[in-house]
DNA sequence: GTTATTGCAAACATTTTGCACCAGC
DNA sequence: GCTGGTGCAAAATGTTTGCAATAAC
């Protein structure tokens, strides 16, 4: 686990209210139950923007729920995402991580601390699925991440240098 | 492991014998040792279209060296994607997968049986790192990936639903 | 001969699963 | 009340590491 309970960067609480209600309607529709492990889970992703692990959620809901298992966030995370509620997110490590944000953008990943954060371009929102993509092949989705070097690592990179 | 010994798509080898030989040169002008563990993966890397995981190269060189321990073939892979030999290509699920092609190109990843291949568009290839990013983000790399459905695993849909 | 590399086993990290109990609808 | 969801513990999967023996240069 990286972060503590250091202030994050969060998304705007009313933003995060909208979105919790429309995740319900969401779960009614397709009958889905909501229990208050989901909601406080998908509440969770949905404040949170820098795209946390399974792991790293069931952290932050240790005080709010005690007796939450780090299995049902597994099983909740992976429902979610089947429902298109939330996206995986693919790092060049092991651990997935997850974002609410499900319409389409891209991702600055830091591959030395492995942060994520959201990036939006228009120029890269405007590619579509080229068509010499074989046609047997059914593509449904073009997944951008740009890979590099944060901020806060590059300072920590010349500390290692002097 | 999903593939056995089934013959797979490889690339032709006069190109694998070629990319060894720089390999072997890289290596030397680096002062990386050549042993026959690190030539070994790499050929079977070189060889292979698949994209196989760590233990998919491993298990392909049993025969070959059957005292060639899994925690070398990590390693060596490793230190080969540090050194520019290799990529590592992120998909989905957890396993990481390697390509010995480390000139720009895309993929197409199935979603179903989780297989890579390689994919190469002139549209895709144009893109650049867009200017939006912010500056302090030291971007180095645009990776580009098409999930979907390959078509035998849409077939096997299909059986499902019947 | 020096030093990086290997094999082995054990540790570690992440994710999945079986099953009894519990709770949303 | 029925059915799906949860918690727990254990297993499965994927990757890393310490260390003594070994081999490349």
């Amino acid at each position: 686990m990286i972060n503590g309970n250091t202030s994050l960067p969060s998304r705007p609480p009313d933003q995060v209210e909208a979105w919790c209600a429309a995740f319900r309607q969401r779960c009614r529709e397709r009958g889905i139950r909501v229990t208050p492990q989901r909601l406080a889970v998908y509440r969770t992703l949905a404040q949170d923007l820098s795209h946390p692990s399974a792991d790293t959620v069931h952290g932050r809901l240790r005080q709010e729920l005690p007796t939450l298992s780090l299995a049902t966030v597994y099983r909740v995370l992976e429902s979610f995402e089947r429902e298109g509620l939330v996206r995986r997110v693919s790092t060049p490590d092991g651990a997935g991580r997850f974002d609410a944000n499900v319409r389409p953008h891209q991702h600055l990943v830091c591959r030395v601390c492995r942060g994520v954060s959201d990036f939006e371009a228009s120029s890269l929102a405007r590619i579509g699925v080229p068509r010499s993509v074989p046609t047997e092949f059914r593509a449904e989705e073009l997944d951008i991440r740009i890979v590099g070097v944060c901020r806060p690592c590059q300072s920590k990179e010349n500390d290692g240098n002097l």
